[in-house]
RNA sequence: CGGGGCGUGGCGCAGCCUGGUAGCGCGCCUGCUUUGGGAGCAGGAGGCCGUGGGUUCGAAUCCCACCGCCCCGACCA
């Protein structure tokens, strides 16, 4: 392509709006513009990065049976009522009426549709195992877009569900997305993470998320230093607990006065002990199930003074219910006293979850549900019992659960996240087929999404510099560029042309900066948009050279002009 | 949804406190010179100062309301 004919609004200056580096670029870069808060346009090469991700993307499906539908981004509220999504995510479903008052929503994924499908149309095993997907876009209303392709509120994603007749073949099925997405992350040249996730509202087993590591990121990923290969989400991740030796002896619990002491600080400050023979009451929510007539139910966390709580652990624990930090109000209401002096001794009617690392410690440091005053000589089972669950928030240096040597805590962009649904919405619509011995069986479902806008992101994280984006060439929108320096001069035109010509021919995607620009402004460029070759034509054309410059490494070589075409093909573009 | 910040030519910003002819850099157009890391000189075009209301002889500037965007937090299949 002719850059003089082309729209490449690249610009000088970062955008006042952008704070994160891929999002800097691809605005400078001329890739994309804003149309409203998380609503991107793609330009020209935004669009052909996109595309070849896709590309990929498709390829790497293809190779594993996967078939290729397009859905409506469009659908009926009804699909959605029938699995009880319609108001579990109506906070962040755009959700609208057509002209004669039907409730339909923008597709935000599309379990509902694809089982639709799959309950019209699958009868029997045999039709099974099948794989579907799309390369779709997705609306999500969220409540605060961010970070430029980040996070979005329409994205493109590629989601693809399996249907198996029972879990050995789901097992199948997700190994099979669990290689292909390896393939596809390789091939976009990102330097990525496999880490165990937590399934959340989406329900069933097992699942993975595929994490670049990067402060942009908005996740948080534990990962084991040492090759033992753990590595989790840090909302499911697990450590083990450096012990404890407490204080032997069977005391009674004695109320102490701590006036105006509540943090785990100040009680630190105050009595001198330090925060892992405390024991940190919180106290929780859960919204009142179905009916109006049951009051919503309150629920006390124990931690270790010095751990955090894992709200999805705390989730899980309460069976996959998300319940909601307790107001004031409630807590003075069930305990009497105000929060920073809450304890579990002596209350009744609230469930107490107790965290692992709490089991067989004794003499410990408590709120006395009085306020103003703490409790010490605390020891679980012999002053009050609760349920053990793992509610912990695994913290950075914390000794892996798998090998006790230290996990550290990043941050990382989720580009792909793949689940063992089970039969959730298979159930839920119905989707049926005859097995073997002629019974009914409900499908068992997998789901697998990745998200296009993220590997680009996360590519331009991982790979620029000061002067702009270096993609890598599977998915940068060019892979060479030919530079002459001074049109005016006509053995440089003239060789500038005929390189074009031959390594278009070569099926290449060749960039010709045929700009009457100084060379300055073409180098800037050319870094900024992120060309992975450049072939400039300057000084040395006259003795037959062209310069070859990498951008990923900023290497530079010198060639005989007669075997650019040749060097770049076996050397740079093979 | 809570907290903070910002809306002024295409982009980046100043002006606002203390009301009185709308300014700077980049970009854009024309001409000449220049030509391997965002050139120089000269001339020029381009602005409902986010929107609506109010105060005032007079509002980019003061007051009120609303809208939009960004950041932190909550939320996030």
């Amino acid at each position: 392509m002719r850059w003089s004919q082309l729209f490449i609004p690249t610009l000088r200056e970062d955008p006042a709006d952008a704070e994160v580096a891929s999002h800097k670029l691809l605005l400078r870069a001329g890739y994309i513009r804003q149309l409203a808060a998380g609503v991107y346009s793609y330009l020209y090469l935004g669009q052909r990065s996109a595309l070849k991700i896709m590309q990929i993307i498709r390829e790497e499906m293809d190779r594993i049976g996967a078939q290729e539908f397009y859905l409506p981004a469009i659908q009926p509220g009804e699909l959605w009522k029938a699995t009880g999504r319609w108001d579990e995510m109506a906070a962040t479903m755009f959700q609208l009426k057509d002209h004669s008052g039907r409730d339909l929503c923008l597709g935000m994924t599309h379990e509902e549709v694809m089982t639709d499908i799959a309950r019209h149309e699958l009868r029997s095993y045999r039709q099974l195992p099948q794989i579907w997907y799309q390369i779709q876009v997705k609306f999500r209303d969220e409540a605060r877009p961010k970070s430029g392709l980040m996070r979005l509120r329409q994205f493109l994603m590629k989601d693809s569900y399996s249907f198996d007749l029972d879990e050995a073949g789901l097992d199948t099925s997700y190994k099979k997305h669990y290689d292909a997405y390896c393939r596809i992350f390789t091939r976009c040249g990102l330097d990525y993470k496999i880490v165990e996730a937590y399934s959340g509202a989406m329900g069933g087993s097992q699942s993975h998320e595929f994490m670049v590591v990067s402060p942009a990121g908005e996740d948080q990923v534990a990962t084991c230093v040492k090759e033992c290969g753990y590595a989790a989400n840090l909302e499911k991740a697990r450590a083990r607990v450096q012990p404890v030796k407490d204080d032997e002896g069977d005391r009674s619990p004695e109320v102490f006065p701590t006036p105006n002491v509540r943090t785990i600080e100040e009680l630190v400050a105050f009595t001198g002990v330090k925060p892992e023979f405390l024991m940190k009451a919180l106290v929780y929510v859960l919204p009142a199930a179905d009916k109006r007539e049951q009051k919503d139910q309150m629920v006390l966390a124990l931690l270790r003074g010095d751990h955090q709580l894992n709200e999805a652990k705390l989730a899980d624990a309460l069976g996959g219910v998300t319940s909601r930090p307790a107001h004031p109000e409630e807590i003075r209401r069930q305990f009497g006293a105000e929060p920073g002096f809450l304890g579990p001794l002596g209350q009744k009617g609230i469930r107490l979850l107790v965290d692992e690392a709490l089991r067989g410690r004794r003499n410990l440091i408590t709120g006395a549900n009085r306020n103003d005053h703490h409790v010490r000589h605390v020891t679980p089972e012999k002053d009050f019992t609760g349920e053990y669950h793992d509610l912990r928030l695994v913290a950075d240096g914390d000794p892996c659960a798998r090998c006790g040597r230290p996990l550290t805590v990043a941050s990382a962009i989720e580009l792909g996240h793949i689940f063992k649904l089970g039969r959730r919405y298979a159930e839920a619509l119905g989707a049926r087929v005859l097995d073997r011995d002629g019974r009914e069986v409900t499908l068992v479902m997998g789901s697998y999404g990745i998200g296009v806008e993220r590997i680009l992101t996360a590519a331009v994280e991982q790979h620029h510099d000061q002067d702009g984006i270096k993609l890598p060439r599977s998915i940068a929108p060019f892979e060479v560029v030919v530079t002459p320096t001074n049109l005016n001069q006509a053995p440089i035109r003239q060789a500038a042309e005929q390189l074009y010509a031959e390594l278009r021919q070569q099926g290449l995607d060749v960039l010709y900066d045929d700009r009457d620009e100084r060379a300055g402004v073409k180098f800037k460029d050319a870094d900024l948009i992120g060309v992975p070759l450049r072939l400039t034509l300057g000084k040395k054309t006259a003795q037959g050279l062209v310069e070859l410059g990498q951008r990923s490494t900023g290497e530079r070589a010198d060639a005989r002009i007669s075997e650019a075409v040749g060097l770049v093909r076996s050397r740079y573009c093979g």
